[in-house]
DNA sequence: ATCATCAAGTAAAACGTTACACTAATACGA
DNA sequence: TCGTATTAGTGTAACGTTTTACTTGATGAT
């Protein structure tokens, strides 16, 4: 049978009191050699407090739910190690809720996180237009939570990390338009996304800045890789005819874009240059490597971690949005002409 | 203040055993109309019962731990989708445990789960030869767990999912030396883990069998992308001279020694083919694909999962040790000569 | 000698469920 | 009419902690 505080309790002749104090640390008034026993005790029988019961009272239960569309993206997968890894350090567990994108999923997964209690939720699953009502409820009851990625339309300042998504895709089209690319279409991620409906917005206001609004085509693809080479495959022998620059809005419909375009007779970057947006792992694996906006996914989930964890632990951070910080990564996919 | 089932039995003024047994359906003595009513109310003021004062007296927190060595290795996160999505299905919650290969990570993290009264555990970390003394306690508390990939040498037969990786590389070093291949070296895992040794073996049955043992070449590798690009710089240029084949342990040593061989100058398929071991994801991404043995990752995680619920539920499974089948696919990274 | 202070603890309630052993009222058969 | 089932519940202990308020004996100051 496991063992409890009860029997340290016996065995050492006190109260169960005094052993919760000395496992806690409050032993200010304890007797050093009580403190000792104790302990020893303790080592010897091998106790550890049961977190389920610890949970009861104190109404804390140190994890937390980190809620995304799919561990297997590579750009999630990075994010879901940066989060880990803070709040591991920190005494936390992650609860793992791959969503798929599906709303009810969603749902079924937070319901089932409040009941358990975990302490508060990362949350990053692919935003849509009109947001999950029970991002309200938890305004409301003040559940702890942090965005990432997600935008959403709301009075209050919801905590989150964020990227401007509007200015790194403007940036990222313009380096092709000052290499020297006229026609450049846009490879989009689903359009009731918010962020994917930044980024198509930095594409224009680069094209339109640059006077090259008429060659504006934007494809509407889903995130994925299947998404990237279907676009491709799309297009009509004229709508392909002369372009020499795809922005991707994701890296994954890049590469997927790539297989497409090679398919159609065109190799990259000699014929066409393609720009991705993400920065997904695998530094060297993928040839030839895409030109993005690097996110630090890594680090945007850890900034996540750490927000969340100020948010829980009642120590109101110093700022509950966080813009996080990108970059244009020069790799091999962009020819200048 | 959340709402407890006392203010649903208030509510109805029934007694909190009534409520308890409507929401567990166990209602078999409680009159329809009495069902009626408690339903309502609870729908009515969204109760939801406490998970954790659940798990108090149940001793069942429906959710497991699942430990792996980082889920930013594709073939990880494959297998954690699995087993989320099998786990998930069934009511239970998955605890992501990365431990970067590290032991004291691995205990830390195997007595946090045990400390939350999770149910079980899935643990897939790469295996080292002496195995971790937890295992033992395992198997005498009869906690329940499955291993993924992970051997012991135990007289008990620990439940698990497993690879006869032996009978698979030799598989594919065959598949190698029927294509006309002769020179053919081996990048390994660490030695000290049974699969990686495992893998050799079949490498060297496999070029035995041929008498070709003669040309045999192990360098031990990591498993990383870094590490297969190393072991291919690390060769001397009379090792290398010759040299048309490789067998790397993982796909991500496959793809990192294909790089070096690139600047060395040798290109793959035509100068060197090269086969790999995993078949991680990202089918079409990488170029060339690897031919690989292809282990059914997500599979792998689901099976494992079933395999722990059957435990954990006390429906002893058929059998407790599965074996996973593999498959060479062939990709573009062999020529026959 | 008395009172206040302090050190070193303790007893019991509380957390929100489920499980177990009961009970009250009614129905039914002999 | 009596005894036994059956239906529809109920009261309370238990789970393993933490928290709060209290106790006891010793010490020190006045």
């Amino acid at each position: 049978m496991k063992i409890t505080i009860k029997d340290i309790a016996k065995r050492c002749a006190v109260s169960v009191t005094t052993v919760s104090m000395v496992m806690n640390g409050k032993s200010d008034s304890i007797g050093k050699d009580t403190i000792e026993r104790v302990r020893k005790t303790v080592a010897e029988l091998q106790y550890q407090p049961n977190a389920v019961s610890r949970s009861m009272i104190t109404k804390r239960t140190h994890s937390i739910g980190l809620v995304l569309p799919d561990i297997r993206n590579p750009f999630f997968s990075d994010l879901a190690k940066g989060v880990e890894d803070y709040l591991n350090a920190n005494g936390y567990g992650v609860f793992l809720c791959n969503t798929d994108s599906l709303l009810d999923k969603e749902d079924q997964y937070i319901r089932l996180l409040q009941a358990r209690l975990s302490d508060g939720l990362i949350f990053t699953t692919q935003n849509t237009i009109e947001s999950n009502p029970l991002f309200a409820t938890f305004a409301n009851q003040a559940y702890p939570f942090v965005l990432v990625e997600r935008y959403v339309q709301q009075p209050c300042g919801v905590p989150g990390v964020y990227v401007d998504n509007r200015r790194a895709a403007e940036e990222i089209c313009t380096y092709l338009i000052e290499r020297g690319h006229r026609r450049i279409i846009c490879i989009s991620g689903p359009l009731n996304t918010t962020n994917a409906r930044h980024r198509v917005e930095g594409y224009r206001t680069a094209l339109e800045r640059a006077g090259l609004s008429r060659h504006a085509l934007v494809i509407e693809g889903d995130y994925r890789y299947r998404g990237g080479y279907e676009a491709v495959r799309s297009l009509a022998a004229g709508q392909i005819e002369g372009v020499t620059g795809v922005f991707a809005s994701n890296d994954l419909m890049g590469y997927g874009a790539i297989e497409a375009l090679a398919e159609r007779g065109y190799s990259v970057p000699e014929d066409v240059s393609i720009v991705g947006f993400d920065g997904i792992s695998f530094p060297s694996v993928l040839k030839p490597q895409l030109t993005s906006v690097y996110l630090a996914a890594r680090q945007m989930g850890e900034k996540a971690a750490e927000l969340l964890l100020a948010i829980i632990e009642k120590r109101e951070p110093d700022t509950r949005r966080y813009a996080c910080a990108h970059a244009i990564v020069e790799k091999q996919s962009v020819r200048a002409i």
